[in-house]
DNA sequence: CGAGACCCTCAAGCTACTATAGGGTCAAGC
DNA sequence: GCTTGACCCTATAGTAGCTTGAGGGTCTCG
């Protein structure tokens, strides 16, 4: 099969399996006489199972480690649980980040109405006024939930 | 006052100063005759206002164009309340992204418990099962809600 | 043998920074 | 006057996960 067909099996474009092959995540297929990649079905698999863990926000780095690990079928699977743990956790951090947002958000907008002019827009008088007083702390956890680690 | 001072004065990296200035977020400053920058007063205060948007996770661009809203005091401000409420949408949708991503990890992390083996790892076996069948739809809608409009 | 669909590699673009390299400037102390 | 250290400058590359484009080769049908 070629990656073309592979791509469309999986519902992925061309260059993205390019990419993935390039980053590790998926092998160096088989060529043909042309230079063009050759894949089987295993690959449709393992290519679907990355998309899956990437529709779960996993990091191709997880994905690989995850890979590594599914390959030896005799290891305890703590590493698997304690990869998903911490990925859940970072999904937890982001959340709350961001509800905290919309609340920072949400109280904002309230300060203007429709048919005022700029000159007192309570928004920009609110982001005026909140720029010279400290920062909301909600970015800073929010960057903070942004790294992956 | 340098370009040190400004960084420190607001909170952010010399290098940052200068990555805004180069994008026009920020307006070039005068030079002295050895060509180092030199700013004032009234560039701390709209340094701090890029940096209070930022905290509330809006994109430059954005930012940018607040920027030019706020420059004209006579104009309607409904163009500022539009982008506040096309933010706070994509916020929201992002939240919501978040919690279905949560809820399917956390299913997902309850199919394996600690001591077993890769052989019958019940989070692998999921995700490859998973990975026979249709997708979840989570991550579309996070990404769909990523791409900033 | 020509047209269109497909394949190849390499390089750049996206966001908002951060980091590094390689060099110039300035103020204080000796 | 000279050194030291803190500061400044530009330019370039790296981060994540792709997407887009250039410039070219291959395959297959009619």
């Amino acid at each position: 099969m070629r990656i073309g067909d592979l791509a469309r099996q999986a519902g992925v474009d061309v260059q993205t399996v390019r990419y993935y092959e390039r980053e590790g995540v998926l092998e160096a297929p088989a060529r043909t006489a042309a230079g063009y990649r050759s894949y089987g079905a295993h690959d449709v698999e393992r290519l679907t199972f990355v998309r899956h863990c990437r529709s779960l926000d996993m990091s191709l780095a997880d994905i690989k480690r995850l890979l590594a690990l599914a390959g030896d079928a005799t290891v305890a699977c703590d590493d698997v649980n304690a990869l998903i743990d911490a990925h859940l956790e970072r999904i937890h951090a982001k959340r709350l980040a961001l509800e905290a947002l919309e609340v920072q958000l949400g109280a904002l907008r309230a300060q203007c109405s429709s048919g005022r002019r700029i000159a007192n827009c309570g928004i920009l008088e609110e982001l005026v006024h909140a720029a010279h007083g400290e920062a909301c702390a909600c970015h800073q956890s929010l960057a903070a939930s942004e790294e992956q680690g």
